[in-house]
DNA sequence: AAAGCATGCCACC
DNA sequence: TGGTGGCCCTGCTT
């Protein structure tokens, strides 16, 4: 009997998706082991590298802790393994009865379920949004005047010198666009007529006043209810920018929800929901060339929103100027920054050398210190303990330092604080968002981790480790999980899981939700955050899309 | 329409 | 250490 039930119940339990990686891994495991579909069975090409990652040795040395204590595996083994010894007792009923079972399972087999169940969740999946920018403005192309050859127009050909190797092991700047020119840059969007004005609402919208954080901290039932509440719709989904979002913030503002994410071009997209400007609300700007590693509005001048990118660049997009102005400049490299004064005048800026600087926007040009880190090429985040201000926490390679910015010096500098258990590089570290009292971190081990930073003691001591999938792969931009500014200890999280999910978490490392819709949510959304004040989430997609959960 | 292509990551050897 | 191979989304082109 089992033998039909346990491959509906993996049918169902799939199409359920309460499935991980992991626990299909064992369940195919056992029905294999069974004699059940042998070959169908297998992992589909979607599924079948979860398997393979495990491979990697973090993963290894872990993997035992997903799999189901051996009694219960065997348990629910048992009328199958010990079905065939049972046959000779069997009336002429019962084992037609099993043949017949035996049949369907031949026949379920045979018509390649699992690959047809895939299939069928890729015909139907929803298109995607067609709100914000259109194709014709994602893709605007040149007309050229048309060409003729030499040939053609008769005129004898000249001898054209091949244009010199190019130099350098960076590849991309062979394909790349040249970096913007320093100094403010107009701040003309590039999908609406040339020479029209910035809508006028955008710098009303802008210029609200950000609310008074009352941050009303719910216990965790409250808190889960209002997460609960909040929704996604077609109206919530738009293509904000060109290509794959590699970050995105939301404004401060209350009366409406406006959102900035900047791509992997170096363009940055505005959108109000619900705006009439723009493509559906959408104005896109081309600030920087290449990546928008992170970005964040002044919360003293929300007029302000600050973007850094790889190309070397960090600006300040100015809506009451309508300029992109000069924040800071290397030549390439720029990782991420972070405001490190209340009136957001000083800024910690980290570049993938391994150095951070100091940076105040008030003095011009370049005036900081730097510090060079003990392991180069390694820096992925920064982040400003939210009280003290002199606090800052580093994403170095396998360990996460807490440094003092009155203490730096030119090199080796001494951590306050060092977190220690990363078996892989780390991409995220972040203070918690009212007391810095934890640090929360996204790992390549597959792993994210609380630490307990109240002490501030040399060694943090690791509060909480929570397993999550974090093999997005070349083509996504990596997870990190991020608390919500509202909430001490909860925070939001990207999952590769199917169908598409964006979860949040208690501390504790407990689930308290997992966002999902299968109208309006049907990729990898790795880029996610909280509205400051609002209760409202978006989450940032491989194709320039924008997602809003709001109540 | 189905298939191919492009694609700024990481860990491992 | 640099080179290599696997990651496996999405949108657009052929």
């Amino acid at each position: 009997m089992s033998a039909l039930m346990s491959l509906s119940k993996l049918l169902t339990r799939d199409t359920l998706q309460e499935m991980t990686p992991e626990n299909l891994e064992a369940t195919v495991r056992r029905s294999s082991r069974n004699g059940l579909a042998p070959k169908r069975l297998q992992y589909s090409p979607e599924e079948e590298t979860p398997k393979k990652k495990r491979k990697t040795k973090a993963v290894a040395e872990n993997g035992s802790q997903n799999k189901k204590p051996k009694d219960e595996e065997d348990a629910e083994n048992n009328d199958v393994e010990h079905a065939p010894e049972e046959y000779g007792r069997l009336s002429a009923y019962e084992l037609e009865r099993l043949e017949n079972i035996r049949q369907n399972q031949a026949f379920l087999s045979s018509i390649n379920l699992f690959q047809a169940t895939e299939e069928f969740k890729q015909l139907t999946r929803p298109k995607p949004s067609q709100r914000g920018l259109t194709r014709a403005h994602a893709a605007v192309k040149e007309v050229l005047p048309p060409r003729k050859s030499l040939r053609l127009q008769k005129k004898e050909a000249e001898i054209l010198e091949l244009p010199p190797e190019p130099r350098g092991t960076l590849i991309y700047e062979q394909s790349s666009p040249a970096k913007k020119p320093s100094g403010p840059l107009p701040m003309d969007p590039v999908n609406v007529e040339e020479g029209s004005k910035l809508p006028p609402q955008l710098l009303e919208l802008c210029s609200e006043d950000a609310k008074e954080d009352k941050k009303i901290q719910l216990d965790l039932k409250g808190y889960r209810s209002s997460v609960k509440n909040m929704k996604i719709n077609e109206d919530k989904v738009a293509k904000v920018v060109k290509d794959r979002i590699f970050s995105a913030t939301f404004h401060p503002c209350t009366s409406s929800l406006l959102l900035a994410a900047g791509d992997k071009w170096g363009k940055v997209g505005l959108w109000k929901l619900g705006g009439d400007w723009g493509d559906d609300g959408v104005l896109l700007f081309q600030p920087h060339t290449r990546p928008v590693g992170c970005m964040a509005f002044s919360r003293s001048h929300p007029t302000q929103l600050l973007s850094l990118s790889y190309d070397g660049s960090l600006r300040c997009m100015d809506v009451e100027k309508a300029v992109f102005d000069d924040v800071y400049d290397i030549e390439d490299g720029l990782k991420t920054f972070d405001f490190m004064s209340h009136d957001c005048s000083t800024l910690v800026v980290g570049n993938w050398y391994g150095e951070v600087a100091i940076v105040d926007r008030r003095t011009p040009g370049n005036s900081h210190e730097s510090l060079h880190t003990l392991d180069p090429k390694t820096l992925r985040c920064v982040n400003v303990h939210p009280l003290q201000k002199q606090y800052f926490v580093v994403a170095e390679s396998k360990v996460v330092s807490i440094y003092d910015s009155r203490n730096l010096k030119k090199t080796k500098s001494q951590a306050v604080s060092q977190l220690h258990g990363h078996s892989l590089s780390i991409s995220s570290a972040y203070f918690s968002p009212c007391t810095g009292n934890r640090v929360l971190t996204s790992c390549m081990d597959n792993n994210i981790r609380i630490y307990d930073t109240s002490t501030m003691t040399t060694k943090s001591p690791l509060l909480t480790t929570i397993r999550h999938d974090m093999q997005t792969g070349r083509w996504l931009t990596k997870l990190s999980a991020v608390w919500d500014p509202k909430q001490e200890d909860c925070f939001v999280v990207g999952s590769m899981m199917k169908p598409r999910r964006v979860q949040v978490f208690h501390e504790s490392g407990q689930l308290q939700h997992s966002f999902m819709d299968s109208e309006n949510l049907s990729t990898v959304l790795s880029v996610t955050a909280f509205h400051p004040t609002r209760n409202a989430l978006l989450g940032g997609n491989a194709s320039g899309r924008l997602h809003v959960f709001s109540d």
